[in-house]
DNA sequence: TGTGAAAGTTGACGGGCCGTCAACTTGAGC
DNA sequence: GCTCAAGTTGACGGCCCGTCAACTTTCACA
């Protein structure tokens, strides 16, 4: 039956360029993913993670409540999504910063440039803060760890080629996380954050901390290698 | 009238050391509380964070619903209490260590190894982990924040002395702060936690970048001081 | 010791949120 | 067209929430 597949082919002349192949059905369903993150996006920074309920994003949403259901089971795993998206868009640009670098000065300061640059340029999904009274909550979601993992192998890598002295690759992963972190937090907290300047504090800390490491496990051989 | 008095002195001397001044008022308050803070700390070791209930906390107790919010007004102010708990006994512990320094060098090393000894030490209490899923979540009370100001407000009292050269305390206290959670989280995760060779680490690390960041700031003076 | 008042406890209650599911609507394929 | 699977809807029973009137315990004072 011809008539049909013309349809199909005009309904797709209709709209040239997106969604071709994509099907109706595939269509509505990526649609309302993104509804409901959005509206989530909405009610967290109006109510703050810990005060929000599903039903509060179900209605900044023209869904129904089993809906909801279909997409995500809880107002937890819908926090996880917003915060792997941002760890998926972050965790490619870290990875090609990082690998183009032929020192381990670049290595470092590339991975600290990039992070920053992007918590600052992006304000509105800032993947940490979150306030209830004076609380501060941060969350991991396994994308996020997984991108700790990605700069723990990195790293692992890179002191195979021997741009690092062998150290504790796990605790200089865990030390770089943590000054991102947490400085990150100081940076969109001042009034002119200022992304260059956290990258190079963070970057000059930690490479002259790997000039002394190295010398500080030659004094203590008792823990062996790890 | 003697009488009344008598009373209370027998009553004294039955229990002879300890509630001697407290009224029965006073003891049974502090008792319940106590007895939440016992029972929620169990309650959240259990169940994780996120699926705990204020009805989970109250049915590992004796008491009524109504008394448990004569004490807390949610699971979050629960959460906070034991937090700050650990915060009030840490703070004295770093400000002692810290005080008695007399070279930069110490003052970094004895931090860390005060921080990490007691996190070790008290693993149940441990002041960071909580697991939903494949979640990982931190949360800063008043009372901890507290103990990152007075870490700051010390490490710019010893700059003013001369021990550090003059950086940006605010930085390096984030800094160091982000170091000390993440390599603890780290450190409680290992088979054998070595909170010494975590505050090694975590020292050298520190006090090569202490070497290095004064020169840093020479070189881009844009910022001007802060 | 007795008594009145204040402090503290209790558990039942209305209200709201939870996640489910049977009935319905929409899209895909023939 | 027609059928069936996929997806949506909102009402529902169950539970958790925080409150509060009634009750018990402690305290202060005579």
């Amino acid at each position: 039956m011809p008539l049909q597949e013309e349809l199909c082919v005009e309904a797709q002349l209709r709209r040239p360029m997106e969604q071709r192949v994509a099907g109706k059905r595939a269509q509505s369903k990526e649609q309302n993913r993104r509804v409901i993150l959005d509206a989530a996006r909405r009610v967290f920074a109006e109510l703050g993670y810990g005060a929000t309920t599903v039903r509060d994003i179900i209605r900044a949403t023209p869904l129904a409540s089993g809906t909801f259901y279909n997409y995500f089971r809880s107002k937890e795993e819908v926090f996880q999504a917003m915060r792997d998206e941002t760890a998926l868009a972050l965790r490619p640009l870290l990875r090609e910063a990082r690998l183009k670098c032929e020192t381990a000065e670049a290595f470092v300061a590339e991975t600290f440039r990039t992070f920053f640059a992007y918590v600052v340029e992006n304000r509105a999904n800032l993947p940490k803060v979150n306030r209830t009274d004076a609380v501060h909550v941060r969350v991991d979601t396994a994308e996020v760890l997984a991108g700790f993992e990605e700069l723990r192998a990195d790293l692992e890598a890179a002191i195979g080629r021997g741009l690092f002295a062998p150290i504790d690759a796990e605790y200089l992963t865990a030390s770089m996380v943590g000054i991102a972190f947490e400085l990150a937090d100081v940076v969109q907290r001042r009034e002119l954050p200022d992304a260059e300047a956290a990258a190079r504090f963070a970057t000059t800390l930690v490479m002259g901390g790997l000039a002394a490491l190295p010398k500080q496990k030659d004094q203590t051989p008792a823990t062996g290698p790890v």
